[in-house]
DNA sequence: CACGCCTCCTGTGCGC
DNA sequence: TGCGCACAGGAGGCGT
């Protein structure tokens, strides 16, 4: 489940790789859902930068070729990892220990750029540069966790307006952008705030802001998480895992009080807390 | 408008 | 051992 870190992770390994490459050719699997659209306007463009907002990879591309008008020369190939989704170079668009390409992208360097996604929940679009009104999450995103745009007070107001639980409001990237599954648990077991509390107060917004960057920066540092599916570029697993405190964790004892950790469902998503530290 | 339920998709792990 | 099935969840669509 790539969240914010490991969406990082992967953003830094790809970074210094694609940089200044153009994208000679371009091939994705054709399936009924809609989870690519324009992909072929990638080929033929250098690529820019490798960039994140939340859990989206976002590359700026330039055309290289003359006859394109300037108003379409700049694009932005979109990539998210869905649950399963990883990127591996080859040297062909094949890899031995990749079994379900979806996608691939042909590099002026001779290699090839391979998207893997067994559980096909990945998106990869080409947008114009900067229109994200096609894509509705990245579109209406929050701020970045690690960032100054991640203001406590209009955090607060935020979850005061909602009338969603709060483990719905770090699901929905309105509020702050890559919170998934895992760090919304353990966001809210270090905050101490019970994953279906509505209307969280000042005091309870401002230690669950402070717990969101604790958790995301300190899963950055460690290269995220892997617990099943999550592989970084070069196929080595993030250091976070042993680190959680709530997610995965039903059943054992809570690592501030010892109660036992409860397993429910909240927001249809499987969800850990501590009946005892997290009240309702 | 916004909340929340349903759906997509397939490998894994469990129980019998 | 093998089979069947529940389960995992990010985001989009849609009903209320």
């Amino acid at each position: 489940m790539p969240e914010l870190p490991e969406v990082e992770s992967v953003r830094r390994q790809l970074a210094p790789e694609l940089i200044d490459r153009v994208v000679d050719r371009v091939w994705w699997d054709e399936h009924p859902q809609q989870r690519f659209s324009d992909v072929d306007d990638a080929a033929g463009r250098r690529i820019e930068d490798v960039r994140r907002r939340g859990k989206y990879l976002l590359l700026p591309m330039t055309s290289e070729l003359p006859d394109v008008p300037a108003d379409e020369r700049e694009v932005e190939l979109v990539l998210h990892l869905g649950m399963t989704g990883s990127f591996r170079f080859s040297d062909r668009p094949a890899h031995d220990d990749v079994a379900h390409i979806r996608a691939w992208f042909g590099l002026d360097d001779g290699r090839y750029l391979l998207f893997n996604d067994p559980r096909r929940f990945g998106r990869v679009s080409v947008v114009p540069a900067g229109q994200h009104s096609t894509i509705p999450t990245l579109h209406a995103l929050g701020p970045e966790p690690l960032s100054d745009d991640f203001d406590v007070e209009r955090f607060a107001d935020d979850l005061s307006r909602t009338s969603a639980t709060v483990k719905a409001a770090l699901l929905n990237q309105r509020f702050v952008a890559g919170v998934g599954n895992i760090y919304a648990d353990e966001a809210l077991w270090l905050a101490r705030i019970h994953p279906t509390s509505r209307r969280v107060g000042r005091d309870r917004a401002h230690r669950l802001h402070a717990a969101i960057v604790a958790v995301i920066a300190g899963a950055v540092d460690r290269e995220g998480t892997t617990f099943r599916d999550y592989q970084m570029v070069n196929g080595e697993s993030g250091r976070n895992a042993d680190f959680l405190h709530a997610y995965g964790q039903g059943g054992r004892p809570c690592d501030r009080c010892g109660t036992e950790l409860r397993q429910t469902v909240v927001a249809q998503r499987g969800t850990t807390y501590c009946p005892r530290c997290q009240r309702a």
